[in-house]
DNA sequence: ATCAAAGATTGATATCCGTCGATATAAGGA
DNA sequence: TCCTTATATCGACGGATATCAATCTTTGAT
């Protein structure tokens, strides 16, 4: 129910749909989801905070100190970013770890792109 | 005020900003603008609708046409998209055209598909 | 068994945003 | 000039969302 929407709709990815012929109402809701998780300050520097940690990794812990935001805030954006599919989850011990999804990210990517071409 | 902030600031674009090193606060906000113009269904159709339109460019009235939405809510989310930089507009008589500007969306393509790497 | 720390959840609040009806503006035609 | 049509703007309403304090759950240590 709320898994990443673009790896499980690979077809809405790999086709071409902004541009040969417009985006269907339910394509659209779909592809929307991921953005709207992508499209806040916050959830971008948290985003990019993972990324360029040294092992694709981080801990929440680290994440919380990044910010002058509650922890309960930063717990809500990791969770939206987690269910529009662009951060993956893994507890070890008492920490939570997240590392960015590189296919769903590289799928919104190309989408975008094709627009362009 | 409200031009193509990714044109503008090209240096955002160009550089790698969500792997290597964390995006500063300013440049998050300033990703989030054409992510949030993006991140909403009827505004992906209507983006998808300009550029798969023949010439790439589409009268309002026809969008008008696409929707079940009053004509406020569409010119509404045109002007979103315009100032977001995603769609240029153009006056020819009593009616208005919108064609996608590829370089916004090509920025932010590539923006997306630095973290893939 | 108890405690402390990490992280998630809940409930409340304030702001943002999508939508509409009504109205304004602008341009062409009669 | 007056009317009609195309598009934009305004003001209001309702639902979504970002944030916080308080609390809960889980895990490891003593």
């Amino acid at each position: 129910m709320s898994k990443s929407l673009l790896v499980e709709a690979p077809a809405v990815t790999c086709a071409s749909p902004l541009t040969k012929e417009p985006l269907t109402v339910e394509q659209a809701e779909r592809i929307a989801t991921p953005l709207k998780a992508l499209a806040d300050p916050v959830r971008l520097r948290l985003l990019s905070l993972v990324a360029s940690h040294a092992d694709g990794e981080a801990c929440v812990c680290h994440l919380n100190e990044a910010f002058e935001l509650s922890q309960p805030t930063i717990s809500h954006h990791l969770k939206v970013l987690h269910e529009a599919g662009l951060l993956e989850r893994s507890k070890r011990g008492v920490w939570v770890y997240y590392r960015v999804n590189s296919d769903a990210l590289e799928g919104l990517s190309t989408l975008l792109g094709k627009v362009s071409e």
